[in-house]
DNA sequence: AAGGACTTCAACCGCTTCCTC
DNA sequence: CGAGGAAGCGGTTGAAGTCCT
């Protein structure tokens, strides 16, 4: 079918139920951009089937709300997912799984439509090569332990060979008693993060639990870049938004004896943009680290050769 | 240069949830 | 409290662009 012919009407049995003589589909003419955009100017978004007659728009109110959220707005963000959006999508996905519109509300600018797409296209695609289901256990592993850790690798030599220009204030990253933690800033356009990713909360959430980086930190994970748990009283810190006044029920944690384990710890959904992003802490330990698990395996040079594609 | 394969992403569809009366 | 409409969400489709042979 070619464009205008998807551009025709709607079936008739479709233009009844509408109680619309005709309605347009498919992609979007410059005029009709132009008269959404003008329309919602002057009278704001919302009640959308109303706002496409009014505008005198042959669409769904579906349609135009769809249009506007994921094209149209003014905040939409566009051009290609940072490699810390990436991580975030990551870590959020493995959380939450497919709640898209959820994830989306970390990645200010960002649509659910673009996360999804991003994920289908680019993620599922590994999971494809890889042989296993992108919900499977494997999957989730090589992306927990290689992609994620290798991610904050290229994020923290990205910002590495970017020491040379005077760091923001905002931009300093917290460490924790003897270690490091890896705080990163977007260079992407305008747009700044100052979101955090407390890491226990990755096993915490999958009932892999990290140890404590009082005790993990080993030679072995030079590679990672060994990175120290910031304790929950400096985790509180970073974030912009406390804990008790997320307004998302999903975000809790948990005290256990004498360490701690987060759970949902992440900011909660900021009304403007970040700061700053990123603190993902990756420690890989003797006994729980399935680090090693792909350490010397066939799969573990096939899967390295995977990153260039992130 | 041509055309087939592959990738990307805007848009649609159907279902669910929320809100209003 | 229930019905109906509106809004939101996730899955899917297919046109357009890009890559490869």
């Amino acid at each position: 079918m070619d464009v205008n012919e998807r551009n025709c009407l709607q079936s008739d049995d479709q233009e009844e139920e509408m109680g619309m003589e005709e309605l347009r589909r498919g992609p979007w003419t410059v005029e009709e951009d132009l008269t959404l955009i003008n329309y919602i100017a002057l009278h704001g978004e919302g009640r959308w089937n109303s706002l496409a007659r009014s505008a005198g728009l042959k669409r769904t109110g579906k349609s135009c709300r769809l249009r506007w959220l994921n094209y149209l707005r003014p905040d939409v963000r566009r051009g290609n997912i940072t490699l810390e959006e990436q991580l975030l999508i990551l870590e959020l996905h493995s959380r939450w799984g497919n709640r898209w519109s959820k994830i989306a509300q970390y990645l200010p600018g960002r649509t659910d439509n673009e996360i999804k797409n991003y994920w289908r296209t680019r993620v599922q695609k590994h999971a494809k090569q890889l042989q296993c289901d992108v919900n499977s256990k494997q999957f989730k592993d090589t992306m927990r332990y290689l992609w994620m850790p290798r991610l904050v690798e290229r994020i923290q030599a990205a910002s590495g060979s970017a020491a040379s220009c005077p760091a923001p204030a905002a931009s300093s990253g917290v460490t924790s008693p003897g270690g490091s933690t890896i705080t990163t800033m977007t260079g992407s356009g305008n747009h700044h993060f100052d979101n955090k990713i407390e890491s226990s909360s990755l096993g915490a959430s999958h009932g892999v639990i990290l140890e404590n980086s009082s005790t993990s930190v080993s030679s072995s994970s030079d590679s990672f870049g060994a990175q120290q748990v910031s304790p929950i009283s400096e985790l509180t810190d970073y974030y912009p938004i406390p804990v008790n006044e997320n307004p998302d029920p999903d975000y809790f944690y948990t005290s256990q004896g004498g360490g701690y384990q987060l759970d949902q710890t992440l900011a909660g959904p900021c009304e403007g943009y970040y700061n700053n992003y990123g603190l993902l802490d990756f420690q890989p330990t003797e006994h729980n680290n399935n680090y090693h698990y792909w350490d010397g395996g066939d799969a573990s040079g096939n899967l390295w050769t995977v990153e260039d594609i992130w």
